[in-house]
RNA sequence: GGUCCGGUAGCUCAGCUGGAUAGAGCAACAGCCUUCUAAGCUGUGGGCCCUGGGUUCGAAUCCCAGCCGGAUCACCA
């Protein structure tokens, strides 16, 4: 039992025994106090004046003395209007600490047969062109999601669904034809999503073009001469024959396809993203349809005249929503309705999470009533992980304003730029171990960077300041920790070990670094009830940066007790360790020096 | 227009299950390296928490209305 459950227990108690009035401890909850005022917790004793029918102060003197009185870990209190100051004794604190050195899981729910099993689907690509700035943040979070549903004590699938089919990859496919003449990623010494993403691009020059061209020579607008571009017929020609499963179009499918997964491998494997199964649209988008017309038969949607099925969502507040198009044809919501067929088919799913984008709220508010109405028993409250977008300092990114960034050339920025700032203070490292730790550094700025931010938020990213290291960043998370491990390695050659033992007894700075220790698993829960990493990244930032006061305020080897220097260093190693666990669920990496 | 989401320091963001004088960082200014890693620490200045009502001992936080910004409302994906 936490330290503030046993006050609110108590507090609840107190008010039974002097009031004779019953409180819901679970309705006290004790704040950490104030710096400015004396004590670790603060009861608000408002509540209890109806029942005490006493003054505020006198209510709050009457409660504090029943807790010194009956409570253990309670030493004093004092009272300040209608706030009653807790000081819990300091051995208590001792005590929280060596529980918290002595958990290898500290904060951490196992997982257990019987657990939930939650899928989580992030990244979801498109093989036309390789991954951006938004996906980079859709990835982050997916993962890090992932990791704190792991940590709650849920089984978790992570799953992509990619969007390998459609007429977009047909028209890379048709300017690699036309203007390849025959390039592969080998010859090119480009990744492979680069190269496709290259031709995606080159259709839409040459298409451009030609509009403008056919606009000139027959004398119309550029709205009507789309209508009569022979490159976009091609490229619908092109998708026809995908569909009929011609050969010729399907081998040059499958290959570009596979320099395309190849680009994204790299990409993903430097983001530190993973993946447990990955689904293809090319397999699920004909799946659906069974489903529908399953729906259809027990009257759940309804078919028009010209042969198109409907759902009626007005009874839900929404609109009616199309399922089949009139040629029998799926659309997307069809598909999605497919993919969550296979899934759970495939997995025995409790809760789906999916990772997309805000610009997708009403299509996932559909579909969650669309699978609630089919069945599926995780369909009413699926999660629709929603994130906003990622808009830069002169506005969005727009790929035709050419203004996206791309996610491999900005990890390579900051990467690069990390090596820059740490090359000089780590002389004595071997080449090979100076890029390692850029690579953790780089890597560690962008992901806290975007992690860090409430996801529903739309969000800023300025290049610039994204690789300053100052301040709320993740390369001052990760020197606090590099600075601890040195500590903790300097130490061990003066044979002086971390150690609870002896008569130490925390200063008030130290009970106030245990108390936030303490408050780490209740951090993780919360984020995960939340589903946000952004919670846990700012208390590991707020954990790191009241360390670093503590540490320039106490030096530990220079502490002649030796009790308490070996208690500093207990602390400085479950600060460091509740950082690298933190920062494990974000996926950032610790280096172990910096 | 309907629905959903946001609006907190000059800038980027915390805080939102109601609690004490609203917090960090950046930027500006002033200090601190013969001392465990100065990518650090300390201090100063900077706020009608969008507006107006309501709920109550108490509202940035909850409710209602409005204003501003964004998203979405395709036989696109």
């Amino acid at each position: 039992m936490s330290i503030e459950q046993i006050i609110s227990q108590a507090t609840a108690q107190a008010v039974a025994q002097l009031y004779g009035a019953e409180f819901p401890a679970e309705k006290i909850n004790p704040q950490t106090t104030r710096k400015e005022f004396e004590g670790n917790f603060t009861v608000m004793v408002f509540p209890f004046l109806k029942a005490s029918r006493k003054a505020p102060e006198a209510t709050a003197q009457e409660i504090g003395q029943y807790l010194v009185e009956h409570c253990e870990a309670v030493e004093k209190f004092n009272v300040i209007k209608g706030f009653l100051n807790i000081t819990i004794a300091p051995a208590y604190w001792a005590g929280v600490l060596e529980r918290i050195c002595d958990t290898a899981d500290y904060g951490f729910k196992p997982v257990t047969p019987d657990s939930d099993l939650v899928m989580i689907e992030y990244s979801s690509p498109n093989t036309n062109k390789p991954l951006h700035l938004g996906h980079v943040r859709n990835n982050l979070l997916g993962y890090s999601l992932a990791q704190i549903m792991k940590a709650c004590g849920h089984k978790v699938v992570k799953t992509n669904i990619v969007n390998d089919r459609g007429i977009h990859i047909c028209k890379s496919m048709l300017a690699w034809l036309k203007w390849g003449d025959g390039i592969t990623p080998e010859k090119a010494g480009k990744k492979g999503d680069h190269l496709i993403g290259d031709f995606y691009v080159l259709f839409d020059k040459h298409y451009k073009a030609e509009i403008k061209e056919i606009a000139a020579r027959d004398g119309i607008d550029e709205e009507a001469a789309e209508k009569r571009s022979t490159l976009m017929a091609e490229a619908r020609e092109m998708l026809k024959k995908w569909e009929d499963g011609d050969a010729e179009v399907r081998r040059l499918w499958a290959m570009m396809n596979e320099w395309v997964y190849a680009g994204f491998d790299e990409t993903y494997k430097r983001m530190g993203v993973d993946f447990d199964k990955i689904y293809y649209e090319s397999n699920t988008y004909l799946e659906g349809k069974e489903k529908v017309e399953e729906g259809l038969a027990k009257g759940i949607f309804y078919r028009k005249d010209d042969g198109s099925v409907w759902a009626d969502l007005t009874p839900d507040g929404l609109d009616h929503k199309l399922l089949l198009r009139s040629d029998g044809t799926s659309v997307y919501m069809t598909q999605d309705i497919g993919t969550a067929k296979l899934r759970y088919q495939d997995y025995p799913i409790d809760k789906m999470i999916y990772v997309v984008g805000n610009e997708q709220n009403y299509h996932f508010q559909v579909l969650s009533l669309l699978l609630d109405k089919l069945g599926f028993k995780w369909g009413k409250d699926l999660i629709h992980f929603s994130y906003g977008m990622v808009e830069l300092p002169n506005g969005k990114m727009k790929s035709r304003e050419g203004t996206v960034v791309d996610a491999d050339d900005l990890m390579d920025k900051m990467v690069a730029d990390a090596a820059a700032m740490s090359g000089d203070r780590l002389g004595d490292l071997s080449d090979d171990e100076r890029d390692k730790v850029a690579e953790i550094i780089g890597m560690g700025a962008l992901k806290y960077f975007i992690l860090k931010v409430d996801p529903r938020k739309n969000m800023l990213f300025n290049p610039e300041e994204s690789i300053d290291f100052n301040g709320n960043t993740g390369p001052f998370v990760q020197y606090t920790y590099a600075r601890i491990r040195s500590l903790l390695r300097k130490a061990h050659d003066a044979a002086l070990e971390p150690a609870l033992t002896g008569n130490a007894v925390p200063n008030d700075k130290e009970v106030a670094l245990i108390q936030r220790l303490a408050d780490f698993p209740a951090t993780v829960t919360e984020a995960g009830r939340s589903y946000s990493p952004a919670q846990i990244a700012n208390y590991v930032y707020d954990l790191a940066k009241e360390y670093n006061q503590y540490y320039h305020d106490c030096p530990i080897l220079k502490e002649s007790d030796k009790a308490a220097a070996a208690m500093r260093l207990a602390l400085s190693r479950a600060v460091a360790d509740v950082i690298a666990r933190g920062f494990s669920l974000l996926g950032i990496e610790v280096p172990e020096r910096m």
